[in-house]
DNA sequence: TAAAATCCCTAGTTTTTTACTAGGTTTTAG
DNA sequence: CTAAAACCTAGTAAAAAACTAGGGATTTTA
C-alpha cells in the first residue's frame, strides 16, 4: 500500500507552483531545491504531468513551469492518477479493469479491495492544491 | 498505491480458512489450490501469519492449518499489518515514525497522506473475515 | 514399523520496478 | 551572442517482489 516517490515528488512540485500561482512561470531548479527532490528525476514528472494538461511550460531564460488550471481545478487524485496510474491497491479493482480473472464474479476479496480504493479515491478527489494551500496559510496564522 | 501479492494471497487464504472454521485443520495444499497460488509462496506467507498468532498449525498427516481465533475476531487490517507492515501510502505517515524528514512539522503533503492512511486504515480495520463469510453467503443467497 | 502426509525452514534465483544519472538538443530573454 | 531554461531519451544501479527448490521434523495410519 505503498506510494512511489513519482506521486510524493510530482505532488510536492505541483503544491509549489500552487503556492506560486500567479507569478511568473517557476524554474524546475527552483521548485526542486525548494522541495528537495533531485531535479533530473522531477524533470520526467514534470513531463508527463505537462502532457496531462496539468502544468504548462515556459522555454528559454526566465522560463518555467505554472499550473495549466486555478489550484481550485487541481485535486490531488488527478495529480497521482497521471503519475502512478489507476488508483486500485489491486489491478481487478482499477476502474479500466476488464475481467480475466476467473474468480471475478465471486471474489470475496475483491470486495474489500474495492472498498479500499473506493476510500481512497474519495479522500483523493476531495483535496485539492487549493485546499492545501489554505491548510498552510492555516498553520502559518495560528504560529504567529 | 498498489497492494502486493503477500497481503493479497494471505488475505484469500485467511478467508478461505474462515470459510471452513470448525472444521478439521485445512491442509495447506487444499488451500493453495483453491485459491490458486502457488503453493510454496504461500507457504512462506502463512508461517508469517502463524508466528504473528493468527493461525495455528497442526503437524503431521490430517494436519493443516486453522485460525487461532474466531472469525469475527480477524480483521483485514490485522491480516495486512502482519503481511504487508505498517498502513501507510509513504513511511512518515506511519503509526511508528521517529521523525527524521526535516519538513514534518510544516509538510502539507504529508497531511494529504496521513488522510488517506487513516481512511484506509478505517476499512480495513472495520472489515472482519466473519464479515467476508456472510457477504459470501448473501451473494450466493441471491443467486438461487 | 514403515510409509505417507503434512508442517517447517532457509537459501537461492529470476523478474520487475524504482529511482535515478547523464548528456545531449531546442528555445528565448536580455 | 550568451546564458538560462525547457525538452528528450537512453542507460543503469539497487532494491523489492515473487517465486522455486529442496531438505528436515512430526504425526497419523496401514
Amino acid at each position: 500500500m505503498k506510494l512511489t516517490t513519482k506521486g510524493h515528488y510530482g505532488l510536492k512540485a505541483m503544491y509549489d507552483l500552487a503556492l506560486h500561482y500567479g507569478d511568473n512561470p517557476i524554474p524546475l531548479k527552483t521548485v526542486a531545491e525548494r522541495q528537495r527532490v533531485p531535479e533530473n528525476y522531477l524533470e520526467q514528472l514534470i513531463a508527463v504531468l505537462r502532457r496531462a494538461g496539468l502544468v504548462k511550460s515556459v522555454r528559454g531564460a526566465q522560463g518555467g513551469y505554472i499550473l495549466a488550471k486555478r489550484p481550485e481545478e487541481i485535486t490531488v487524485g488527478d495529480v497521482i492518477r497521471v503519475l502512478e496510474g489507476p488508483i486500485a491497491p489491486l489491478e481487478c479493482v482499477s476502474e479500466e479493469y476488464i475481467g480475466d480473472c476467473d474468480q471475478f464474479h465471486y471474489c470475496i476479496t475483491r470486495n474489500v479491495w474495492a472498498k479500499v480504493r473506493d476510500s481512497i479515491v474519495e479522500v483523493l478527489d476531495s483535496i485539492s492544491l487549493a485546499d492545501m494551500c489554505r491548510e498552510a496559510e492555516e498553520i502559518k496564522q495560528s504560529k504567529e
